[in-house]
RNA sequence: GCCGAAGUAGCUCAGUGGUAGAGCAACGGUUUUGUAAACCGUAGGUCGUCAGUUCAAAUCUGAUCUUCGGCUCCA
């Protein structure tokens, strides 16, 4: 072409067009617009793709320039980070062959076969000094095309590389490239990868190597085991130390330290795994969300049922679990019949729906339990209360007609976020969409997603979408909840039904003396006590709001000449049910209030001279130091309050 | 279930082949104390369990149970 145009132009985030030379990286045209803007990019999204900053653009390219500030800068900087660890763990151990190795949250990880060598810790330390070599080298990275698929895969294979030789095989067809880790132009490195990537190493400012752990390529437990190492990457020392005293904070907070701590239960070998002893402290607190709970949901119009810990196989049978759930189920025998240990409370719910007959008049009928089931889970996954095999689910099932369906579900986002506000929890909401394996109607499945849909928009929630992964027997709502310190974790979920309803084959008489079926509704909002549980625990760092806490007041006098006055304001607290002690050990007030702040009790009331003398009391409030000197009466007012409205 | 690590006093941890240790907690005594630890003393363990090697095992080997970090799965 004679007539080569020298200058392109491309749209930046703000819509508007720029003009620059044919041959321009994003880095180009980061300069062109300032030299601090370039200064601080790290990569660009091209068209809505990440890419890297060295990006040659092309005429009509949407273009945003990412920067250190932007969440997406994470992507590259881990990204890179992972493939510094791999060449540095391919340096040291000459045997090593690599998988995988993305970025994900807060972090990377990558994925190792060392068939002569167990990592140890020790080696974390030797790993990172060789990675932080290769980042003061300031290596580049370098995006290449593979330009013959093939030849590249045998040339992998011949090195051994036959993991990136499968990835490469998988993904000839769209593209392939090599990323190369270069000094002074000579290629130290490579690997099969699409990127994106910061542009050099001495990018890396600040990371440390977190913890090793096993996986299997592609997650297969029937292929290869390998050795993963999972690291953290950062723009700043700062911001590396802010996240490791992020981790500390949540070790501190770790609901099975707290547990032995404040000695609010226990898991013992002789008990058996997964099986949770609750100590009077935590049985209290769970005693008052189940009150809380109860007449919470016969307010709005729940009843109250119980239902049996076993039942016959029959059951199961009718139900479906001996066919879909039986790994998870304990299995007994009884008087030469099988038993099973309950692992939902669905089809008791049914059976008692089932046991009179229905008018359309009595929809909906909403049953409510805190039903105790029991699922065996495998053995590595139990966690303190979060992950158990015996567990309470706040439990309930819905039966309605069609044309109620809608409002019963906005009936439960309702509740879901009276209860969550409650705790101070934050929430968010997924909605799952039909599988692939899915039983029911088309029909059934269309009108209940829009159903879901329709509730989540009338209620005001935004929802992320998630495509596939309902149940087989019918969509669903998850919802996350995010405690104190941003953790999320899973909470509450209302799940369609058109599987029970069918095998049960339930009915109810409609307006027309027609026999229907009846719309089923699964849903519970703490999902287990035992895992609100944790997720309190961690979420208050152990401190109970006073309306949850088993101690709510502790008297602590200076000396033992004021045990009468301290023991006449007790009883007076007591009178007002007011859950309080006394300190009468022979201890410094120093250290009563350093044990009480232990204990986590929410409030202190130091007694002595000052006080007898002028018929009021010192009020020391947990975490939060002196509050001064009150009238016992105000003090009372005070917490009766809090108590009453359930403050946190 | 799989990969790896660990299990010593109520708790946190030291002890790597030769008579089991510390701090805190508990218990006894002294101290009578003003907003996060007074002092002295006493007691407490067949070192997860079962086998094995050895003159001798907390220590080495094997099995097993449990816990922890992950994988997979889930409320």
């Amino acid at each position: 072409m004679s007539q080569t145009q020298t200058t392109i132009s491309v749209i930046l985030k703000d819509g508007t067009k720029k003009e620059i030379p044919t041959g321009s990286t994003g880095l180009d045209l980061a300069k062109s617009i300032s030299n601090s803007l370039a200064k601080k990019s790290v990569g660009l999204s091209v068209n809505g793709e990440l890419q890297d900053l060295v990006t040659v653009l092309k005429d009509g390219d949407r273009v945003e320039i990412i920067t250190q500030d932007d969440e997406r800068s994470y992507e590259f900087l881990r990204h890179s980070s992972a493939h510094v660890l791999a060449a540095a763990v391919q340096n040291l151990f000459k045997s090593a062959k690599i998988a995988n190795g993305p970025a994900i949250e807060d972090g990377f990880y990558y994925d190792f076969e060392i068939r002569d060598h167990q990592l140890t810790p020790e080696d974390l330390l030797k790993i990172e000094k060789e990675m932080q070599r290769i980042v003061d080298e300031e290596q580049k990275f370098l995006q290449v095309k593979v330009e013959n698929p093939d030849k590249q895969i045998e040339e992998f294979k011949k090195i051994g590389e036959k993991f990136k030789a499968e990835n490469l095989n998988e993904h000839k067809d769209h593209n392939p490239t090599l990323y190369l880790l270069q000094k002074d132009g000579k290629t130290t490195w490579n690997d099969f990868c699409k990127g994106p990537h910061i542009t050099t190493s001495k990018q890396i400012k600040a990371f440390k190597l977190l913890s090793i752990s096993g996986a299997y390529w592609h997650g297969d437990e029937t292929r290869e085991k390998l050795q993963r190492i999972y690291g953290t990457s950062w723009w700043s020392k700062e911001d590396l130390d802010a996240y490791i005293n992020r981790l500390e904070e949540a070790e501190k907070r770790d609901h099975r330290k707290l547990g032995r701590q404040l000695d609010l239960f226990s898991i013992q070998d002789e008990t058996g795994p997964g099986l949770i002893l609750w100590h009077p402290k935590l049985a209290f607190v769970r005693t008052q969300i189940e009150n809380f709970w109860r007449e919470l949901h016969s307010k709005n119009g729940y009843e109250l049922v119980y239902t049996p810990h076993i039942a016959r196989n029959e059951l199961w049978n009718i139900s479906g679990h001996n066919e879909f759930y039986k790994e998870n189920m304990f299995y007994m025998n009884i008087d030469d019949q099988e038993y099973v240990l309950k692992p939902m409370n669905c089809p008791f719910h049914v059976k008692i729906f089932d046991s009179t007959r229905h008018s359309y008049r009595d929809l909906p009928i909403r049953l409510a339990e805190l039903g105790t089931v029991y699922r065996y889970e495998r053995s590595g996954v139990m966690h303190g209360l979060a992950r158990v095999r015996g567990f309470t689910q706040d439990d309930a099932h819905i039966f309605c007609r069609k044309d109620q369906f809608v409002d019963e579900i906005k009936g439960v986002i309702k509740l879901v976020d009276e209860i969550y506000s409650k705790f101070g929890l934050e929430y968010s909401a997924e909605l799952s969409t039909k599988p692939k394996d899915a039983i029911g109607s088309n029909e059934n499945w269309e009108f209940a997603e829009a159903g879901l849909m329709e509730a989540l928009k009338g209620y005001g929630l935004n929802y992320q979408l998630n495509p596939g992964d309902g149940a087989f027997y019918g969509p669903k709502i998850d919802f996350k909840l995010k405690d104190a310190i941003g953790r999320v974790w899973q909470g509450a979920t209302i799940q369609l039904d058109f599987n029970l309803p069918q095998r049960f084959d339930i009915k109810y008489t409609d307006k027309d003396g027609s026999q229907q079926q009846p719309v089923m509704v699964h849903r519970a909002i703490f999902g287990s006590l035992e895992r609100i549980a944790a997720v309190l625990i961690e979420h208050f760092a152990g401190a109970f709001p006073l309306w949850l806490s088993h101690k709510q007041v502790i008297v602590l006098p200076i000396t033992d000449r004021h045990l009468d006055y301290a023991n006449k304001i007790a009883t007076a607290l007591k009178e007002k049910n007011v859950r309080i002690e006394i300190d009468t050990r022979a201890e410094s007030v120093n250290s009563k209030i350093r044990d009480a702040e232990l204990e986590k009790i929410p409030y202190m009331i130091i007694i002595g001279d000052n006080e007898a003398r002028e018929n009021n009391i010192s009020v020391r409030a947990r975490k939060k130091g002196d509050l001064g000197k009150f009238n016992l009466e105000d003090f009372i007012v005070k917490i009766e309050k809090e108590i009453s409205e359930k403050s946190i």
